[in-house]
DNA sequence: TATTGTTATACTCTATAACTATA
DNA sequence: TATAGTTATAGAGTATAACAATA
């Protein structure tokens, strides 16, 4: 008789509620450092390895040339990364991290390691392991690019 | 010697990693009905309820009264709510839905079914449960409203 | 004065599409 | 023509702070 729909939260909602309130307080953090989450992102996606291109790294991260050039434009003028120029392509070149990026990313790694340490005490050790195998599935199996391989 | 971090994904960010992902899809499909992510999540903080006051609203939401002010402005636009005027203290008033937003919650609501069932079928029955019992938990734990109350 | 709510302002994030320079 | 990348435009989402009306 009646048309009210089961309300019971969705998965997708819960996981949003959570992952919001998480990255909320991340964001706060590293804000003091003087960056954004998606610059914290990218500058994680670059650390360790070899330059590459905006294209590829736009690929990676699961967006777009324009907001990957946007990203990359205030992180130069931050002087945390750096552009090289294509020896053989001219229109193209590549991204990676300045010497300063490069020293940045340990602190900000440790802010997101003392920020999930904080956030997540509130679950037992199985359930953070368990939480984490959940998650890894669920990238692995939807094929979900894990941006900073590791 | 060196000074390589551990950059072994945290929690929050594969948590961040999935539910971009979750909501992108949904937000395309709810699009599809004229509505955002966000207008959703208003809409069935509205539904099977009395009218609620905008600052009551922001504090179950975890917005501020601009943020609910603008996305309350938009609903009103479209017709999905309503709103009226406090009887005894001029200066408030409540939001409720409007006959049309309550029928379209069920139809949202559908359509994050039909969404949810479809990205988290990877996992087994198991692990859906297993995942959502500890979002759950860690909800609870935080204090974070779940804004629909179900 | 304190509170309710709106509005002004600003910035991040992101997309689409037009554009430039090169290939 | 096709590709690499930037830029222009736009809109969501959100915050802070100034403001108007009322209490």
């Amino acid at each position: 008789m009646s048309s009210i729909p089961d309300l019971t939260a969705h998965l997708g909602y819960l996981l949003r509620m959570v992952s919001n309130a998480v990255s909320q307080e991340f964001a706060r953090k590293v804000a003091r450092e003087g960056v954004t989450v998606a610059e914290w992102v990218m500058l994680r996606a670059l650390f360790g390895r070899d330059a590459i291109t905006p294209t590829a790294l736009a690929g990676e991260m699961g967006m777009t040339k324009g907001a990957i050039s946007k990203l990359a434009e205030r992180l130069l003028d931050k002087g945390l990364i750096e552009r090289t120029d294509n020896a053989t392509d001219k229109r193209g070149h590549s991204l990676s991290l300045s010497p300063r990026g490069a020293d940045k990313v340990p602190i900000l790694a440790a802010l997101a390691d003392t920020n999930d340490a904080a956030f997540f005490a509130v679950l037992s050790g199985d359930q953070r392991d368990h939480l984490q195998g959940v998650l890894r599935d669920i990238i692995g199996k939807h094929g979900l690019t894990v941006v900073p391989v590791d």
